[in-house]
DNA sequence: TGCAACATGTAACGAGTTACATGATTAC
DNA sequence: GTAATCATGTAACTCGTTACATGTTGCA
């Protein structure tokens, strides 16, 4: 089975959230507000764009210089059951989810962190099940020291990060 | 200009490594050893293994069953100006380069991580100005929640990562 | 004897990038 | 008036993936 896409599912996201979006204004998100986190250029957007109208997840309506988009009731559903899919390991699309939830108590939102905090278990488990089975004396980690290095540095970004979900799980406000 | 290429400097650095490597063995080492940092099908690897012959970075030998590859002095060259290039904003290839360097007392570990240091200094004050500059009240933050916590989430990373790199760039030992 | 793993190759396809194009409007 | 920005579109190209293909060796 061909690659999940991303991008109709970023473009739903968007229009969703502002309402309306010419495919110039998406462009322009994408330098902007979300381009921290997600990217497609133009010549992407415009083609995507007009398939997912042909499609009927958009309505487009011409306004003096451009044609705005919005989402239709079928855009609704499909973004929603984007939004619902199970992630993978895959923090880019953790990201984008969240990005897109707008309200502190939309349940999705704590649905969000659990999964991700599963998922970030998992891979630590992982990560250091192979320190111990790669790394298995002194000897090694100097013969490979970069690698070392790395493998040490992913097992302790995924503790970090587990400790944010965790944090942000136990629906604490900011109070530091 | 086009995208810079990866494969052709992974698949050099691995070779360079091991000593010598055939393409199945290569496939291999991407579905464990490496395979954590970076990812290649077969597929990729037999055509470009080919194509970095005809280049002059490898020279084959042929074996009872396979086809063994081993770096000549310019892919000794190519790889060794790779890896002194100056790191880009990718994670990835700061891992990768990483991976490549066996020896602790390799001169070009610590400029890799102050290199890497600087570059997340920049990436950190860029986030937070963005924080600064787009959540500017309360009520911003409760309209665009999930927007901010993914930025404020990248932030602490930032400073994770750039704590990890400021202790290893003080060559301690792991004196936990 | 038949299946899994070894070993290599090519073709088809999809997604994304850069480049090429064009025309309107705005600001200096 | 001319440069930048607005606004959209398409074509060429590259990279990577999946699928298709083929032959060998080891083992149960």
């Amino acid at each position: 089975m061909p690659k999940k896409r991303i991008l109709p599912y970023v473009l739903l996201g968007l229009i969703n959230n502002k309402g309306n979006l010419s495919g110039y204004q998406i462009s322009q998100e994408f330098k902007h507000e979300i381009g921290d986190f997600w990217h497609a250029s133009h010549s992407q957007i415009y083609p995507e764009l007009s398939r997912m109208k042909d499609d009927g997840w958009l309505v487009d309506h011409d306004e003096e210089k451009s044609t705005f988009y919005s989402i239709t009731e079928k855009g609704h559903q499909i973004l929603r059951n984007w939004m619902e899919e199970p992630l993978t390991d895959s923090e880019e699309i953790f990201s984008l989810k969240l990005y897109f939830i707008n309200d502190e108590s939309d349940p999705l939102l704590q649905e969000l962190l659990k999964q991700e905090l599963k998922l970030k278990h998992s891979k630590l488990s992982y990560l250091e099940g192979r320190l111990k089975e790669v790394f298995i004396n002194q000897k090694i980690i100097q013969k490979n020291y970069g690698h070392y290095l790395i493998l040490t540095r992913a097992i302790e970004r995924e503790k970090n990060h587990i400790q944010w979900l965790k944090d942000k799980i136990g629906h604490k406000k900011d109070a530091e």
